[in-house]
DNA sequence: GGCATATAGTTGTTTATGCAACTAATCAAA
DNA sequence: TTTGATTAGTTGCATAAACAACTATATGCC
């Protein structure tokens, strides 16, 4: 079916350079405007600590879709900001935990009203129904290749 | 609306953390298991030429969804592996136009096979109608936000 | 206990991105 | 035709990603 071959290699293009790095964009662009200096990196890293604090670097990992090197360096720069501690784990001492400072803590209710913000605009003429379905498209395309 | 916009703040993640990037890094994967050199971001800038050889510098800006920093840096390095040039334009002299090489006009009929085989691993389990779905949503998302 | 293996995290290197500041060429308006 | 604004492209700097090689700790098997 060399028909649908063609357009699921349009659909990586889409997939690949436009609409996921647009939202990023501007939700750096709307961290930026309210005075916030954190990268989109770093509050995803954030985003996963405010749902459960003193999480390992592998959970993190986990949890970000992010490889091990580059949580080791988000949360340098996290730790050069005072966002974060790493703090070891009694129990096993290979593990970091990373765990939110009170400065950080005091960032989620803005950054997380920006986030929502930044999706409202992204969003608009976009249905619920529409939303579900890409959801479900991406998680199954993340379960087919990983 | 709060439960709806939590909901589009999980999109966020999702959009920008997953199927995305899988996708991306299956496809190099793919490039680097046929022994091919180049980076997805390379291959970008080489799928825009080979549907269309020497555009600006800029016209590859506006077609790969990049800025002019970036595409100066790709071409670059594509330079630097023979499989692009750059060629004053006779009319306008601020333009670079960017050629093909023949050594790069060899890689696009196995590259696009990658792509599409690629394209295939990942939607497994997505039929025609979703794919249409996610495609007119990021065309929509992208829209409203560029 | 001791060795092989697995797991957690770090470091080095190359490539890419975002932003701001810059040069050079073109265009347009007085 | 000269001056001011726009457009095309480059460079510097900081951050981030992919991959490979590395250290340190823990686990499991004999």
């Amino acid at each position: 079916m060399p028909n649908n071959q063609f357009k699921r290699g349009e659909l990586y293009s889409v997939i690949n350079g436009m609409a996921s790095t647009a939202v990023a964009r501007r939700l750096q662009k709307n961290f930026r405007a309210a005075g916030l200096e954190i990268t989109i990196e770093q509050w995803s890293v954030l985003y996963h600590l405010w749902k459960e604090d003193c999480l390992s670097q592998q959970e993190l990992c986990n949890r970000t879709f992010r490889d091990k090197p580059s949580i080791t360096r988000l949360i340098d720069n996290l730790e050069k900001q005072q966002l974060v501690k790493r703090i070891a784990s009694a129990t096993d001492r290979r593990i970091n935990l990373v765990c939110l400072t009170d400065n950080a803590k005091s960032l989620q209710a803005q950054t997380i009203d920006l986030a929502n913000q930044t999706m409202n605009e992204a969003l608009v003429g976009v249905n619920k129904d529409e939303i579900e379905v890409v959801k479900r498209v991406f998680q199954q395309v993340y379960d087919n290749l990983v």
